[in-house]
RNA sequence: GUGGCCGUAGCUCAGCUGGUAGAGCCCCGGGUUGUGGUCCCGGCUGUCGCGGGUUCGAGUCCCGUCGGCCACCCCA
């Protein structure tokens, strides 16, 4: 019998812990530096809250959805996405009252059911941010930047960001209207696959056009852009977040396609997108939720966040080679020769470590020469030889 | 979810046209060397992913299954 983790699962093994808490630390560092505190929210939720805010119809929700029913009854699903879960905790404990915005952030698993790749998992991590309770622009830019700058300082040189406004509830619901008579008018000079997209969510046919035939791509150009059919206000809070940015030197290009594929997504979209090498290359993605309180019940309550996959920001930091932090080594190793007081010895090292000295010994029953070749592996700064004579009373921290 | 490639010791891999499994690294021991480094010697570990089938005989062929990877879908 042999166990294996659960397909799409992966354990992140002690000798991979250091790039991992490297990155953690950083994220922490930066979120805490920008004002935004923590905040941890449970790994299942009611299947309602991803299923509305999500969209229906959205892949998420119709086939990536970890769904099961607990012994009462309850249809739950294991976190799918981290914005949804800490807006509803905003809600429900009046986080509203609090002066805005309640800038918050998180680091947690997400789950997806999906064909695993390498920079894919049913279970992966997630660097949050998210800005809640303020439409202000700045904020836009604001988590915008903070990734950007969390990219410079663990090492990220190679990607770009692209960002969009795909309008809010004023808007886009008459770009659609115009996009979705379009996409009918031309079904025929379209292939299969597009039309497919066109019928389940118009704004999705238009997205990532270059992977499309050339004809394809030569009709969709023609296609009416959101960006063109922005109403004013959605123009001038794009118009802003593009000026922070530039204010910000955060270099970006605007892309008029890009679509993300939460439906609660309103005004500002982004994508970092990172070196090429296998196709899973979204460091993060993220928006502007303006609608999304309201769609769980609460009062309207504007917001702007963003995920960042932790597996692929470090798959990044090996491609950039980028090496990762050296540990520290111990402070001092006790050898134990033929005839050494080994209970004095582990008395000594109960009594260095209550003083904070890091000591360690042998518990392998090791020759001397592998004692020492121990002590060495674990970067001892002082070694201690202990023979029958050896009096360790004058060992101290 | 669709299509394709792959699956041998903890790791990286070898194993020709089917004949009953190997190397390096790692780990442990010994020696050398004034040290944890070097070099030398020795040792440990595998139901050849799993289950069936073909065959006198399969790691090597066939089917299924599980898993990884690649493309698509979509995304982090």
């Amino acid at each position: 019998m042999k166990f294996e983790a659960p397909r799409g699962t992966h354990d992140i093994l002690p000798s991979e812990q250091p790039r991992w808490r490297h990155v953690l630390r950083e994220f922490e560092r930066l979120c805490e530096l920008y004002g935004y505190r923590r905040i941890d929210t449970p790994v299942f939720e009611d299947t309602e809250l991803f299923a509305r805010t999500s969209g229906h119809g959205s892949d998420v929700v119709t086939k990536e959805m970890y769904t099961f029913e607990d012994r009462g009854e309850r249809s739950l699903t294991l976190r799918a996405e981290a914005t949804a879960p800490i807006v509803r905790a905003y809600l429900e404990h009046g986080l509203h009252r609090e002066p805005q915005p309640q800038k918050l952030y998180t680091y947690e698993t997400i789950y997806r059911y999906g064909r695993p790749q390498k920079g894919r998992y049913r279970e992966h991590w997630q660097l949050d941010v998210e800005a809640i309770g303020s439409e202000d622009p700045a904020l836009d830019a604001e988590v915008i930047q903070l990734y950007d700058t969390l990219l410079a300082r663990v090492g990220v040189t190679e990607y770009r960001l692209e960002l969009n406004s795909i309008g809010d509830a004023e808007c886009r619901p008459a770009y659609l209207e115009r996009l979705q008579p379009w996409l009918e008018e031309h079904a025929s000079d379209l292939d299969e696959a597009t039309r497919e997209q066109a019928a389940r969510n118009p704004l999705r046919a238009l997205d990532n056009i270059a992977a499309k035939p050339p004809a394809v791509q030569e009709v969709l150009r023609q296609a009416p852009t959101i960006g063109d059919s922005l109403c004013d206000a959605c123009r001038e809070h794009f118009a802003e977040v593009r000026r922070y940015l530039d204010a910000y030197g955060v270099r970006h290009e605007v892309v008029p396609t890009l679509v993300r594929g939460l439906d609660y997504y309103t005004r500002t979209t982004w994508e970092f997108v990172g070196p090429e090498g296998g196709s899973q290359s979204t460091l993060s993605g993220g928006g502007r939720y303006d609608g999304l309180a309201e769609e769980l019940g609460g009062a309207h309550t504007p917001g702007v966040g963003f995920g960042a996959g932790i597996e692929r920001l470090l798959l990044a930091l090996e491609e950039a080679g980028v090496e990762p932090p050296a540990q520290e080594g111990i402070d001092v190793f006790f050898i134990c020769e033929e005839g050494a007081d080994r209970t004095a010895v582990l008395a000594k090292i109960a009594e260095l470590r209550a003083a904070g000295v890091r000591a360690e010994t042998d518990y392998a029953g090791r020759s001397a020469k592998g004692q020492r070749t121990q002590a060495g592996r674990l970067g001892a700064k002082r070694v201690i030889d202990v023979r029958s004579e050896t009096d360790l009373s004058d060992v101290t921290a």
